[in-house]
DNA sequence: CGCCGCCGCGCG
DNA sequence: AAAGCGCGCGGCGGCG
């Protein structure tokens, strides 16, 4: 007979010392151990049978035992599902949780020298003594234990938490990133690279073009005011610089001008600089923030990693022996949708297929791209547009999924609050929100407050008409990267060249080393590719049933191996 | 000088 | 073919 699995709290003692206690998962304490400050690593090391933390927050923890060449099972990150919990509608009794309010202090992104010394920055602070951290455990544990449907929320703190581990990992591991080629990228694109200061010569050459069309030759670029004039004086009415009203118009201004927007762009987002700063040692390190979405996706802090732009894709290369493993899921929402919802229809219309395609193979729309334009307008609440004219056509064709949709948007509007699939629930209404709605109903209020309000109002029913639609599907690919993470662990190392830029846990074992909402890439061994394939499948099968049962609602995968992750 | 809001645009 | 959701970042310019 196997024993109940035991909880191991790490917190800190003292300046001097940190604590580990092993408790039970009713939060009762059967073991304590004391460890020096620097000595956390080692005990892991010492402790194999260890497999699962529990610590305030995984930033703080897990970068130093990453450092050390140690990884992880699984853990709770008390932070994260402090934030869950004590908003979760599932969650019976919120009072306890939301006493604690210390817990809702944002994380720190630490790195490994950083982690557990730095205290004195002024920010605010975690609760980090063992008493804080033990009684924040035994809050969350009641609360899991007696919420509505406890499967789903100890699902989905579970897999918020192997978020956590995943983020810090691919920090540690690095996008494989491939200097030459963006530099090559940059030089097709902007000119070679220039003086500190100047302009790169195809940047330049389109600014003299632009400056030649409005007759200027000091008119600044990139002031958007100053631009905005020396197009009314051109006899341009443009009401915005954007790229999508300039198309509108015919004039020699047009073309340069957007072509120097584009160049200009490249060269601030992710020019030589960043290159600079970003890709040092052959490996692009960004700043993942796990939970930073109030849907539950992922944020970025720094580097821009959620946008890179897919020209600059052919810079992500595999190391010299190993190639990359890319995967996207098609058309993730709107199948998200026809689970939640449990359309059959809609799922009919996806299954096997591309969704937009099966939606004009049942004859609802006529084009694949109406079937598009009119799926994203249900799921983003247009009303307007061609968009808004084709959504009709999809609610009479899936009353049940767009009911769904339309019920959520509903509740927003009302001010209510709505949850995704496994129990994150939307913020409540700000009070600017609810003043602005109060005083609407005012029988002496001003003309026009009516309008407000009711903008206003659907404005946040479009928020929480995506929220559990967008939150669910950013639930699946947390459970799909968790599935993923473990398979790619059960592998045997590789005896062949190493991925010396992975850190010592990763860099003889296929790897995750991006991830983008809906896609993920692993840098694997060539020898391994084939068997990462597999297994990018077979997690993506296994979040699907693991969220959504017996559902006939299927996730197809775009696989591709490849030494570079270039689209297309 | 730093801070902050706005604009525009990259990603899903 | 639309301008509907969620983000982060760079550059500018107003403000204290």
């Amino acid at each position: 007979m196997t024993a109940v699995p035991a909880w191991h709290i790490v917190a800190r003692r003292s300046d001097e010392s940190i604590l580990v206690v092993e408790a039970a998962a009713n939060g009762v304490e059967t073991r304590r151990t004391e460890l020096a400050v620097d000595g956390f690593a080692s005990f892991v090391i010492d402790h194999p049978e260890i497999d699962r933390w529990v610590w305030n927050d995984t930033a703080r923890w897990y970068p130093v035992l990453l450092d050390a060449g140690i990884r992880v099972p699984r853990c709770h990150d008390l932070r994260l599902a402090h934030a869950i919990l004590s908003a979760s509608d599932l969650v019976r009794d919120h009072r306890p949780l939301r006493a604690a309010a210390a817990w809702d202090a944002p994380g720190d992104v630490a790195t490994p020298d950083q982690a557990l010394f730095a205290f004195d920055d002024g920010k605010p602070r975690l609760p980090e003594r063992p008493d804080e951290i033990l009684a924040e455990f035994r809050r969350q544990q009641h609360a899991l234990a007696t919420a509505h449907d406890p499967d789903r929320l100890r699902l989905l703190v579970a897999a918020e938490s192997a978020g956590a581990l995943i983020a810090a990992e691919l920090r540690v591991a690095g996008v494989p990133w491939d200097a030459v080629t963006h530099d090559r990228i940059l030089t097709a694109a902007l000119g070679s690279r220039p003086t500190a200061g100047a302009l790169p010569s195809r940047v330049e050459d389109a600014a003299n073009r632009v400056r030649a069309a409005l007759g200027d030759v000091r008119v600044s670029l990139d002031s958007q005011p100053k631009l905005l004039r020396a197009l009314h004086r051109a006899g341009l009415p443009a009401r915005s610089t954007s790229r999508w009203e300039l198309e509108e118009y015919d004039h020699p201004v047009i073309a340069p001008l957007l072509e120097y927007k584009r160049m200009s762009r490249l060269l601030s987002a992710n020019g030589w600089a960043w290159l600079d700063e970003w890709a040092r040692g052959g490996r692009f390190r960004p700043v993942y923030v796990p939970g930073g979405v109030v849907t539950g996706r992922w944020a970025s802090s720094g580097g821009g990693a959620l946008q890179l732009p897919r020209q600059l894709r052919p810079a992500v290369r595999a190391d010299p022996g190993w190639t990359l493993v890319v995967a996207d899921v098609a058309q993730l929402e709107p199948r998200v949708l026809a689970a939640i919802s449990r359309d059959i229809r809609l799922a009919d219309a996806a299954r096997g297929t591309d969704l937009y395609d099966g939606i004009v193979a049942e004859g609802v729309v006529a084009t694949r791209q109406e079937a598009k334009i009119a799926v994203l307008g249900a799921m983003y609440g247009a009303t307007t547009g061609d968009s808004g004219r084709l959504v009709p056509a999809l609610r009479r064709a899936y009353p049940r999924a767009m009911g769904y949709v339309d019920d959520a948007a509903r509740v927003g509007e009302r001010g209510g609050r709505v949850s995704t699939w496994l129990g994150r629930t939307s913020p409540d209404p700000s009070a600017g929100w609810r003043a602005v709605q109060a005083h609407a109903s005012d029988v002496d209020a001003a003309a026009g407050s009516g309008d407000a309000a009711r903008r206003s109002a659907r404005d946040r029913g479009r928020f929480t008409r995506n929220f559990v639609v967008q939150g669910t599907a950013a639930e699946w690919a947390l459970a799909w990267l968790a599935d993923l993470r473990t398979r790619l662990w059960s592998m045997e190392p590789t005896p062949g060249p190493a991925a010396s830029g992975s850190g010592r846990v990763f860099e003889r074992r296929p790897h995750l080393a991006f991830f983008l909402h809906d896609e993920i890439i692993v840098h694997t061994p060539i020898a391994d590719a084939e068997t990462v394939a597999t297994a990018v499948a077979e997690s993506a099968e296994r979040a699907r049933a693991l969220l959504f049962g017996g559902f006939p609602i299927d996730f197809p995968l775009d696989v591709r191996i490849s030494d570079d992750a270039a689209k297309d």
